[in-house]
DNA sequence: ACCTGAACACCGTTCAAGT
DNA sequence: ACCTGAACACCGTTCAAGT
């Protein structure tokens, strides 16, 4: 009666054709080839090859599922060397964590919920601990280091944000966002940039403003202990 | 043969039942009603009381919409009195424009494309003709002016998203998001924080992440010419 | 225990046809 | 010119039934 093919668990009955592991594998497949918009249940199921329907007994919901994935792939990311300045090494940090996210922006939908930490690996969160411990290692209290990554993370998603809807809608039509056409009477600063605007936005911006926030933030928490 | 119903602008044909004005008037009823995520075409056509498919012929897709719908919702907001001094006033102005988008966080969506300016009223641009102005009166360049409105827009639409996303999961489930669990060897910092991250995360940051972000903006910029 | 198809309750958008 | 229903090409998820 005993089935012959009784998993090592001491479960009974048959044995899985699906696993977590296949799951996440061929979710980074479609993300990779046809882009993370295409990445829909069924069209994970189809990939598989499987009823979508049976993905439900895998993981519990799609955000379910986009959490693994999203694990999965913050574990693939080295942890870079970092220097031994605080200062520096909060920038080298988050810089790091701009690039993971810029790959992956579709990432930050996710993570952007006050409780996302509760929903990492710990093999993703060392770019948490390291902005933290440089933090601290300035001279900032924990309150004062949470309050410097908080601020941080804020920029950070907002710029991959816009990075990543500017980009779709590049893809679509073009839009020509001149600002030549305003009232000059009205809005006389907007008016005299004009397309000088355009210009400027096209230049990547966020290690300036990164170094702008670090640099504030550090301020108030005192003048360095070194 | 002249309709007897023939508009004043001189077209001919069957006068229209629906307007532009009326579809955003019912659009706000539903996003104030029930929410912004219940604002779909359907529904949108059900509330007017006409066929899905006629919304077609007043606005070309639902973006165009909800484009429509963000101007006339900014077009609402009172432009505030600003302090004298240019510092102060890039704060205020950032967070009339933070308290205007917390309200209306799905904005924030549509808002975050690198060429939105080009899809915003006139009506709606002075939040970024305080901040550029004020900038520039402090003794920024006009580039400069345009990184600081920039990296302020990207923290506060990071900060809205963060927030808009904890309070839709809060509406969920509970997440516990407990930090006490981690491993202390390989995560001292965050380990040692424990549960006293979820506290900080409660209170309100934004402000002092802003103070922060300008005074390190500004610096950049030069001392002040005053 | 694992997997299935059918079904539910939706989406945005197009298009030929009606008035 | 304006409005329509039907249809297209999808979604995430549930559930009773099969193996």
């Amino acid at each position: 009666m005993a089935s012959p093919t009784a998993s090592p668990h001491g479960r009974t009955g048959r044995p899985p054709l699906t696993s977590r592991a296949q799951i996440v594998a061929a979710a980074r497949e479609i993300i990779e080839r046809d882009g993370w918009e295409r990445l829909t249940v069924r069209r994970l199921a189809a990939e598989i090859g499987v009823g979508a329907t049976t993905l439900y007994h895998h993981v519990r919901s799609k955000e379910d599922l986009l959490v693994l994935v999203l694990n999965h792939y913050l574990g693939t990311i080295e942890r870079p060397r970092l220097p031994s300045d605080p200062r520096d090494r909060i920038i080298a940090a988050a810089v790091a964590m701009h690039d993971a996210a810029a790959a992956w922006p579709w990432a930050v939908e996710i993570v952007t919920t006050d409780g996302f930490l509760g929903l990492l690996d710990e093999s993703a969160l060392w770019m948490v601990e390291d902005i933290v411990a440089a933090a601290e290692d300035y001279g900032c209290t924990p309150a004062q280091a949470i309050v410097v990554f908080r601020s941080i993370w804020y920029y950070t998603a907002g710029e991959i944000l816009v990075r990543a809807n500017t980009a779709r809608s590049r893809a679509g039509d073009l839009r020509p966002a001149s600002l030549s056409r305003l009232d000059a009477s009205r809005l006389p600063r907007l008016a005299a940039i004009g397309d000088h605007w355009a210009t400027v936005s096209q230049g990547d911006t966020y290690p300036q403003g990164l170094r702008a926030l670090v640099d504030g933030l550090l301020a108030q928490a005192g003048p360095a202990v070194s």
